[in-house]
DNA sequence: TAGATTGTTAATCGATTAACAATC
DNA sequence: TAGATTGTTAATCGATTAACAATC
């Protein structure tokens, strides 16, 4: 298997959401029509996907939804479990600690961590926030693979490096700085703000289209 | 102008971060190299993206931070005060109520809601908790033109719908559902979950070239 | 002037869509 | 068999990158 592009990946992670409403519902197959109306994409894209990641179809049936929900799984990292420290329990980061649908990834996260001692010495949701001095010795030997960074863009980078240093694989940067990490490292930004533009400027550019026609 | 396309719309909202960074600092002007680096993509493209919005570069110097920031202002359309609802007082919803970095953006949190009455009828991060019958109608008068949906799956496309016909322009959906909005409203699907399955995803890849090479 | 940087045209690349044969 | 749907090749489209002239 080829390596997935980004957009390939975002729509397989979608097909997969699907996947499981449908079993859940009791549906064995789901056309590949049906998948990419829910999504806005042609269909040929959809059965490209499925293509990419060795799913096949039937015809006249469509896709069996019990294999593509599998095959993901085993495609996106899903079946093994993994530890995760959270850095910054402000309020965002008091809300990661408190969401409970990380586990269905097999993502539990496993301590978090604060520079205020207001903040540490004690639980939120159910897991211990310890003084972030020690978050590089504590990542380690809670054997963390991913780190959630959850602090003011100032200190994201200074974070970021400590995690790297502490090993963990992958980081998920909930702060609007632009962070740095080797190439090794996974990242993803989640900056919520750029979000937030984002979707004030297609509410701009409906206006002016609807204004225009 | 026209219309950008996401991904220019993307890479200019880090421009305008960094803009605002650099201003911060007390630093006139920003080269596209500079730019280009920071947000891991080729120079040519910064240019062509300023050139978008009509930015002009001055040779040996490179982009003015300060025109960078009034102009992405007014293209994001920044510069006007909007009101927002969030439905779903949960962990997610009373985090984004207690976020104060979308006021930056002009954006306020005028009024929650939620079906359960142990969370309506009380104060949530300076915002009123209402019960979800009355969305409705208090959108309306609250004059909310963006939704926030912090609400289960299976909930999202409901509240959506009274969303859109309480006339909103825009809707935020944090909610792993995939809905639908008529043409006119925009939409921007948040979903944390498939935000984590991406950073798995990626670490698994990193893991697999790294093993190849 | 020399040199750094912008701005733009042309070339490349990859992703999406169209067309249609293969299959159950 | 007829018809719906998959699967794949070719065509199109748009985004990215390369090359290089223009400018301060």
């Amino acid at each position: 298997m080829k390596n997935l592009s980004k957009r390939t990946a975002q729509r397989l992670v979608r097909c997969y959401y699907l996947a499981r409403e449908a079993r859940a519902l009791g549906v064995e197959f789901i056309t590949s029509s049906k998948v990419a109306l829910l999504l806005g994409v042609d269909e040929t894209q959809i059965r490209k996907d499925m293509a990419s990641v060795n799913l096949e179809g039937v015809p006249r049936k469509g896709y069996p939804v019990e294999e593509i929900i599998n095959r993901l799984e085993e495609v996106f990292g899903l079946k093994k479990d993994r530890n995760a420290v959270l850095v910054g329990a402000g309020n965002l980061g008091r809300a990661l600690l408190n969401y409970p649908g990380f586990l269905r990834y097999g993502v539990r996260i496993v301590g978090a961590f604060d520079k205020d001692p207001q903040k540490y010495g004690r639980e939120v949701g159910g897991v211990w926030v310890y003084p972030v001095e020690e978050l590089k010795e504590k990542a380690k030997t809670l054997e963390a693979c991913l780190g959630i960074i959850a602090v003011p863009p100032r200190e994201a980078q200074g974070v970021a490096d400590i995690l790297v240093e502490a090993g963990v694989e992958g980081i998920w940067n909930f702060s609007p700085a632009l962070i740095r990490v080797p190439a090794h490292i996974a990242l993803r930004n989640e900056c919520l703000e750029s979000g937030l533009v984002m979707l004030l400027h297609e509410v701009e550019v409906i206006k002016k289209s609807l204004a225009g026609s």
